[in-house]
Order: C-alpha cells, then sequence, then structure tokens
DNA sequence: GATAATTCCTCTAGTGACTAGAGCTACAAG
DNA sequence: CTTGTAGCTCTAGTCACTAGAGGAATTATC
C-alpha cells in the first residue's frame, strides 16, 4: 500500500494533481487509511503512468477519460483510440504550422531593426503598421 | 467618434475584449458620451490595433504593456524593444521543438497499431508501457 | 413621435489543467 | 512524547478571454 506522496513519487505526478485527478475521475477515489488518507496499490501506480504517459504527450483530459475507457475493453477495435491520436496528431501538427509562421514574422521583423532608437524601431513600428507584414495573420 | 461596436468592426477584436484591454490597462479609459457609452476616436483604432498585432503575435499582455511604454518614449534606444521580441522568439523555438518532438511520438505510436482490438492497440500499449517508447518526455 | 431592434452598460462566473495557501489532522522517527 | 513531515479539505489564483444576466441607451422603422 502506498501513500500519496509515494505514489507522486513513483510517478512524477504532484500530490495536488494526484487528487485533482481523482476529483476529475481519471482514478478511482482511493481507499483510505484508518486516518481518511489515501491508499494505493499497483494498478493505481499503472493508470496514474498512464495518464502521465498521455499528459506529456499533450492529450487532455476527456481525451485521457475516454482512452481508459476503451483501455477497460480489450474486445473492442481499436479504431476509436487511433482516432484521438490521429485527432491529436493533426492538431499538434497545426500548431506547429502556426507557430512556424509566427517564427518567421519574428524573424523577420528583428532582422529589420537596426537597433538604434524607438523612434525607428522596426519592431514597434511593424506592430503599428501592419502593411509592414508579410503574410496575414 | 466611434462607439465600441465601430471600434471592434474595424479592428477585428472582440468587444467585451475591448473592454477588459482597458480593464487591463492597455488602453486608456474612453470618453463617454451622456448615456455613458464609450467613444473613440482616431488614436484608439491605432492603439488596438497595436495591441491586436502583438497579440497576433503571440505576445502575452505584460510584454504589450512594456511595448507600448517604450512606443511613447521615441528617443529612447530600443534594445529593450528588441529583447521583448528575441525573447519572445526564444520562446516560440522551444514550443515548436517541443511540439515536434510529440508529432514525432505520435506519428510513431500511430504507424505501430494494426488497427485491430483495443487488446494489441499500439497506441493504448504505449501509453501503458512508457518502454516501448523513443527518447524521454 | 412611438415603437422596435440593436447596441451598449456593469457584474459575475466559466474555460483547462493545474498550483498555492490556509488551517487542521495523521503518521513515523527518535 | 515530542517533533517534523506528510496528509486532509476547501478556496482562490493563473491567462486571456468568453458567456450570460439584467438593465439602459441609441438607432431605425413606421
Amino acid at each position: 500500500m502506498l501513500s500519496i506522496g509515494d505514489l507522486s513519487k513513483r510517478t512524477g505526478v504532484k500530490v495536488p494533481t494526484i487528487r485533482y485527478y481523482e476529483q476529475m475521475g481519471l482514478i478511482e477515489a482511493a481507499e483510505r487509511s484508518e486516518g481518511n488518507q489515501r491508499r494505493y496499490e499497483r494498478n493505481d501506480l499503472e493508470r496514474l503512468a498512464f495518464i502521465r504517459h498521455a499528459r506529456d504527450l499533450g492529450l487532455d483530459i476527456p481525451a485521457i477519460r475516454e482512452l481508459i475507457a476503451l483501455s477497460q475493453h480489450p474486445d473492442l477495435p481499436c479504431a476509436n483510440a487511433d482516432r484521438i491520436a490521429a485527432d491529436h496528431l493533426t492538431a499538434v501538427r497545426e500548431k506547429i504550422e502556426k507557430l512556424k509562421k509566427l517564427e518567421h514574422e519574428l524573424e523577420r521583423i528583428i532582422s529589420h531593426c537596426d537597433g538604434h532608437s524607438i523612434e525607428d524601431c522596426y519592431v514597434i513600428r511593424a506592430l503599428s503598421d501592419h502593411g509592414l507584414c508579410e503574410g496575414e495573420h
């Protein structure tokens, strides 16, 4: 039996976050000691590692909830799980594209600034005048 | 004199967002009509376009506040403005790197799944077992 | 000039995924 | 038995808005 602190150390998930996941229904409410403290077992460890891993990949809580539900029905086809992952991949790629546009625009603005006074500062001027931008954003 | 709705249409910033920016001190409290409605002028339009542009580039509100303050002192050197932009560029690049790692990991997981049952689903298995991952994340 | 439709006002609360803190209790080590 | 650490619950804060309630002002139509 593990305390919440033990579970935290073993999974790298902070103690308040574990309690938060319980509240969100990602992990079942733990058994309690006589003094009302949470006590965990091996399968809680696995569940929490699963959640942490999914969060590290950027999945949000509703998606994780769905994956957990799916994982408890080994006989079902896995199309839904694949779809969740694929949708997330699409979202990640879209974010990358947006950020790359920002990156290029910022690079361009910064490289155009000669670094003297605010009056001539290209950073400030570019912000004031959208006409100095390339493309729309 | 423009109403807040006019200002909104001309800049593409939503009405409640304009009020929010006023509250945050990014734009000065507007003059009011007899009936207590906000009335704007040309320079408010420019200021709001500046803010919107900076937000589109992903700058946060404290950074924008600082840029506005700088823009009102044309004689100062523009090193601070350049630094704000450069710091932001660094942050954008870091985000891109993180997202690319996620992208590759998700691609790998998805491509390994044969799409049959949950039991064999590589998406679920990869989440359950960190050992199936490449690299750390 | 009356009425209707639209816009505006303020204020509060909600978003996501936590994080911080207050005030209190339980447990482990010496 | 005391002390220190870890645990408990509950509330509120983060960021940049967004949604909605309930009411007042303005504009358009008749």
